[in-house]
DNA sequence: TTGAAAGCGCTAACAC
DNA sequence: GTGTTAGCGCTTTCAA
């Protein structure tokens, strides 16, 4: 602990019988006044352990406060161990140091209501990530009179988002897997709604889930598939209200105990496909000839594992939504940017086996 | 972008014909007023688009601004990814979250010197990660009259500090390796200083590090070694300024390349260890037959590949400086946190090879 | 080049 | 239960 005591620009300027102005100079404006003043003025500051201008005073006054918040979603320990959310956290980061700008982590508990702290934070805009859309954090950031970047999910009208094309991208994905010959396939997802709900998920949740990102990856696979006669009411979809390996490696256990004849596991994220891998490997299927899994992200652990994926550029993500927040706010500008996504198809991912082989190995 | 129109709690008032003590209470201190009132002030804050008070003028009031400032030494593409690094992080975010307060990445690039970002951080409080003792920002945030805690380094008179026994921890490792017989080893580490140094670090640059970390760590290398009657001067020390996988392979490749009698290669963190390794391998050598390589820091990438290391608790480490920080300031309490460390053996460290053995294979 | 005046928007004593 | 008064520490016209 270390503490001074206090001193104001004004006990300051009585101290060296100048104005406030003069000493407020010193710092913000060296060139309005003499070299000599000036210096006069600092070494006065440091003899009287003055720190300089008070930074929230300063705030008020210009009604700048410097900082960009984060309203993160995910409990903050599994943001911190999602490499996607880094990824983004890093771009954002980057995106503020560049401009100077603080970033403001909003204490947030998705598990509790409490809104305040949306409302104490000094900040001058605010980026919102993945959250849902009924999340009462995301009402109270936009109830507050500052420019706001949402990142992924939801789409609010009149406000910027950047994120990518979610439909677009799993279809891409689904119809490679229906041309390698799938039609008997899982999906495992992550949360579809506040609500804890780790099982499965049926239509009529999926159509009405609160997260934008996994309601469109859904309809975009149901899309696909339903083109080749897929009946995806019958397709079964695991949720998982924690994202994380284990998490994925429980559904996809729960997913082939309910149905043997699957043969892709199709997993809306790597960390979730990652888990996938663990459960095929202890229950001896073999990947990919017994199992495809795929993944969404794009993350390094799972190009490490050449896991079939979609990647997105997260970095980038969180750079532009920085960019976006700190740009002029020009009314012309586009409200909205969608980067691109790349299929990657790795060793997790190949045509299933006839019936035959099913019977006879392969 | 989303900006509504302002309002205030003064305009708020006048509207009502109340006086704005009534609106601050109805936000502040609900059991002021009577339920109807205070029903009345939101309903008409709502319908006026009142925000509800301004954080900004509320800490300028309260002295309070609700959130830590945490200073990085690194480059924040560094930062989010060091493993270490991340963990202390989450704790530090928890230790925050659990109490309320934000946490304030301070916008800082350590290659320049600009240190107005410190002075424009509304927080009541510092936390320090890990900073050279010459540090202009560190200087900065401590003469700022705000409580501050550091973490691993430096150590700063009459500052609150949590760290680890460094030297006491690497010892242990050193005797290790001593007892399994090594005698001629290398050490690689990260930077020293400042000023960027790749390659070798003669005794004189590792007496004189900034980093007091880095300094610790091989002194008590130095100390455990010269016991047994090894010449420390004679130690190749490689340094590297970047703390990557890379940096690891790199220093790795240059030490070989110069001593080709190391037995043993020691490196200050996991990071660094794990490129070492995948040099090791490149050159054919095995581990640990043909070389031990050792680590510090126990992160879970180290874990899963056996690495011999010392594992520090850095999540742990986060928490604990919040809480030092966010703690009344009670004089009485320790200054200085030292939390345990816990040797790793793991299957990367073995006897060395007797030059017989080196001459007519194992 | 320097100073005086006027708030930024809010909260906390204290009085009514 | 509600209002009055007095700043928190600073920047910024504008005038000298």
């Amino acid at each position: 602990m270390h503490v001074r005591r206090p001193a104001t620009l004004a006990s300051l300027a009585a101290e060296l019988g100048v104005s406030r102005t003069t000493v407020s100079n010193a710092y913000n404006r060296p060139d309005q006044l003499s070299p000599e003043l000036r210096r006069r003025v600092l070494e006065t500051a440091r003899r009287l352990g003055y720190p300089g201008p008070d930074p929230v005073a300063r705030s008020l006054r210009t009604r700048k406060a410097g900082a960009v918040g984060l309203l993160l979603t995910e409990n903050l320990s599994y943001a911190f161990r999602d490499p996607a959310a880094l990824g983004f956290l890093e771009g954002l980061a980057l995106a503020c140091e560049g401009a100077g700008q603080g970033l403001h982590l909003v204490p947030v508990n998705p598990e509790r209501e409490d809104v305040a702290a949306v409302h104490r934070a000094g900040v001058d805009g605010f980026v919102v990530y993945s959250v849902p859309d009924d999340d009462p954090h995301l009402a109270a950031v936009l109830s507050r009179p500052v420019p706001t970047v949402v990142a992924d999910q939801p789409t609010v009208d009149g406000v910027d988002r950047v994120g990518i094309d979610d439909r677009g991208a799993i279809m891409e994905l689904a119809q490679q897997l229906i041309t390698l010959g799938h039609r008997k396939v899982g999906v495992i997802c992550m949360r579809l709604a506040r609500d804890r709900n780790d099982g499965f998920a049926p239509v009529e949740r999926q159509k009405t889930a609160h997260f934008h990102v996994q309601r469109t990856r859904l309809a975009g696979l149901s899309e696909a598939f339903a083109k080749v006669g897929v009946d995806w009411s019958r397709v079964p979809v695991v949720e998982r209200f924690d994202h994380s390996t284990a998490s994925g490696a429980s559904a996809a256990a729960q997913l082939l105990d309910a149905d043997r004849d699957v043969t892709a596991l199709i997993c809306t994220s790597d960390i979730l496909a990652l888990g996938a891998l663990t459960e095929a490997k202890r229950r001896g299927l073999r990947v990919p000839q017994d199992l495809t899994v795929t993944g969404f992200d794009g993350i390094a652990e799972g190009e490490r594992l050449g896991l079939t994926t979609v990647r997105q550029p997260v970095l980038e993500k969180g750079k532009a939504a920085g960019k976006l927040l700190l740009a002029s706010p020009d009314p012309t500008r586009p409200r909205e940017i969608t980067l691109p996504t790349e299929l990657i198809l790795g060793t997790t991912s190949a045509a299933p086996r006839t019936a035959e082989e099913r019977w006879f190995g392969p």
